[in-house]
Formats: structure tokens, C-alpha cells, sequence
DNA sequence: CCCGAATGTAATAGCATATAACTTAGAAAG
DNA sequence: CTTTCTAAGTTATATGCTATTACATTCGGG
């Protein structure tokens, strides 16, 4: 491996990590305008490359994307994981959520990649892409903090997540600044939230129940 | 203005209705992939008009975006409301909500081409896909039948509507095909809806606890 | 030191968007 | 009925992006 350098160090033949430039410029360039601002061509003219250059590697640019992608699936995961290092047991689940809608709207075109785009359910299972995206889900999982079991868990992490991701969507598309929006976004995240830990809570208390009482 | 005819009349040098008849095919052609299988040239040759005759009917690639997706909208509306129609009262937001998401996953191209594209969120104030869109979402707050204050109804609305979305956006992910999957998609958009139905009531009850104890 | 793999370049094919200049059909006015 | 104006379509072309092929260079291991 060589070492990580964002230029090309002048007048070299080889770059030094062409790769890393690749996506590093290319999250750049998606910052604003989504996978459609990102272009093989334009990428290596920044770069000081040929066009071809890229392909070298990535098969093509739906590997680029793909990789991309991953890329800030990370970037979201060690945000997220930072955040919620500092937090209360209780309120983990709040500053993710709280943390996930800045992510979404701040850096749209980065979501939009990461959330809305084919690439990603086109992911083969083992990829390197899929294993990212998992991973950022399970930190949901984990800001869950509770005594319950795996399932219970899961569900409600889904549900949060899917929640989440609709208020993004609804505040792209300019559903909360409309004469009418009497909730900002913050508030519905954490009514989702609140409502999240009550099914819980109460999904919790309800196996508990089950259990002691047979089914 | 002239009949709408779907195909050209064979021979002849006007086509018909060239505008709507691209409309039509670019829906066809998104099903599949989305606003990314919209290619002007191929659209024109499936008409069997030459590649720039579609300019004359749109200004550029987006502005046919639009209107396919505006179109998109309001057949969305059309079948929920056509569902709507002959359901009970309290099993319309169900209906809605279940009816959404198999729109949203069948039809899941001309879905991304909806909610997941920059079109919708550059849409004009008075445009004809800003009316689109807005008009759908009246759906969502006409199904949630509630003697309820206006704005009490729009947040619920807003959270129903956004949680599925939601659910959509992971399902498309695969993140319920994965092996700790235990709950279906429409397990999960049932809860949202009865949870909408909890928190819609509640809010009304709290409302009317305030009005006649005083503030 | 040399050879092979990795990485980059030049040249080019193919496709899509978009514009310009020209042509035709149809309708409206005289 | 003819003239004329406009909407709608055509051919030709410029520009930009993806991707491939064939060739060149660098670097590191044997």
C-alpha cells in the first residue's frame, strides 16, 4: 500500500493513490448535485489524470459510485458512532436521529446517493458497499439500548430508520416550508423518537408477560 | 388543440399529440430504471420522430422530468383516491398507506422518479408538478378522517407520509430480506398507522383538555 | 539488473444532449 | 380560394461523457 496523497505530487507518471483521489473528489463533487454530478472525465481533469486513467480503478462508473457510496456510509457511521460516544444511555437514540436528518439535509446530494439511488440495492451481498450500509444500520440498533430481545430490537430500529429517512425526504421536497407546516422537521424526528421507545417499552413489558404467564 | 392520439397516424409529418405521447413512453421507460432510462433520443425514435422534435415540446431533459413526474403524482392520486373511495372511515389510512407502499416497491422506478430526484425539490411554487405533489399529500390528510384542528391532522399527516417513505426507501435496500428480518414491510406500515391513529387522538384529546381548562 | 505487473497516456468509437437552419402542415384572415 | 403566419417536424452539427484499444512508463520482487 502507498501512502494516502490527495495530488498528485507534480510532474510524477503515477499519481501516488489515484484510487483514494477518486472518491475523496467525486464525494466532493456529489455534495451538491447527487451521482449525476459525479463524471469520470471531469474527476480526472481535476485530478491532473488522462480521462481513462479512472477506469484503471474502476470497471466503470457504476463501481466508482458504488464505492463512493460506501465511502459515506463510513463517513456517516463514524460521525454517528462519535456523537453517540459522548451521550447519555437515553438520549443516544436522539442525537442519532437528530445527527442523521443535519446529515441528510447539510450533505443532500451525499444522501441522496446513499439512499436513493439503485447502487445501493444493487449491491451484492458481500460487497463491500452492503457491508458499509449494515453497518450503519446496526449503530441504530445499538443507539436502542435496551434489555430486549434481538427482534423486538430490530423492529423498532427499522422503524425509526425508515422514519427518519421519509422526514429527509419530505423536507427535500419542501413539504415543511409550505404556508401550513405548523412542525419542523426537528420536532417530528422527535415525536418518531419518543414513539419509538414507548413500542419498545411496551413490546418489552408485553414478551415479558408471554413469558412468565406462558404463551 | 388536437385529439390525443398515442401513436403516430402513419405518414403523416405531425405526429398528433407528440407531447403527451412522450409523457406516456418516458413513464414506460422509468419503470424499470428510474429518471436514468429517460433518454430523449430514444424516446423520439420509439415515436418514430427524429431526435429533436421532443425540444420542441420541452426546453430541455429536466423540464420533461418534470412533467413525467407530475404526471407520476397524479396517478398516484387518481388510484388512491380511487381506493379511498369504497373503504370504510377508519381503514383509510390503512388502505392509503398499504396502497402506497406497493406503488412505491412495484413501480419502484417511476417511485425514485418521485421522491428521490432533485426534479421534485427545484419545482417552481405555482408549477404544474409543485401542484402535483401537493395534491397527493392532501390525500394523506383527507385520510386521516379525524374531528381534529387543522394543523393537529397536517403533523400526523406528515409523520405517516414521511414514515412511509420511509419503509419503501429500506425495503428497496434490501434491509428486510436480510437474515433478522422480523417483520414484514407491511407489518411495519401498520404499526406507523395505528401508531398515527394513537398519536392523532391523543393530540385531540390534549387539545380539548386545554380549551376548556384554559391554557 | 531485469522482467512483469500495475498504472498511466493517446487515440478513438459510440451515444446522448442540445442548437441552428431549413421545411411542411394546418389554420386563420382577407 | 388564396395568402400568410405559426406550430411542429427535419437534417446537420457541435459538444460532452463513457468506455475500449493499443501503447508507454514506473516500480518492486526475484
Amino acid at each position: 500500500m502507498r501512502s494516502q496523497l490527495a495530488r498528485k505530487p507534480e510532474n510524477t507518471y503515477h499519481h501516488g493513490d489515484l484510487r483514494a483521489a477518486l472518491i475523496k473528489a467525486a464525494l466532493r463533487e456529489a455534495e451538491q448535485g447527487g451521482a449525476e454530478a459525479i463524471s469520470i472525465k471531469a474527476l480526472a481533469k481535476q485530478l491532473g489524470v488522462s480521462q481513462p486513467a479512472p477506469y484503471r480503478h474502476f470497471a466503470d462508473r457504476e463501481a466508482l459510485l458504488a464505492a463512493v457510496t460506501a465511502e459515506a456510509f463510513r463517513q456517516l457511521s463514524a460521525i454517528l458512532r462519535e456523537a453517540m460516544a459522548g451521550t447519555s444511555r437515553q438520549s443516544k437514540l436522539s442525537r442519532l436521529a437528530q445527527i442523521t436528518l443535519d446529515f441528510g439535509l447539510r450533505r443532500n446530494g451525499i444522501y441522496r446517493l446513499m439512499f436513493a439511488s439503485r447502487t445501493v440495492s444493487c449491491a451484492a451481498k458481500g460487497s463491500e458497499l452492503h457491508e458499509a450500509t449494515r453497518e450503519t444500520f446496526s449503530l441504530v440498533i445499538e443507539a436502542l439500548e435496551a434489555p430486549a430481545v434481538g427482534y423486538l430490537r430490530e423492529r423498532q430500529a427499522l422503524k425509526i430508520w425508515a422514519a427518519l429517512h421519509g422526514v429527509v425526504m419530505l423536507a427535500e421536497q419542501g413539504l415543511f416550508t409550505g404556508e401550513a407546516a405548523h412542525a419542523t422537521r426537528e420536532e417530528l424526528v422527535e415525536d418518531f423518537v419518543s414513539e419509538t421507545k414507548a413500542a419498545l417499552a411496551a413490546a418489552i413489558k408485553g414478551a415479558r408477560r408471554r413469558k412468565t404467564t406462558g404463551p
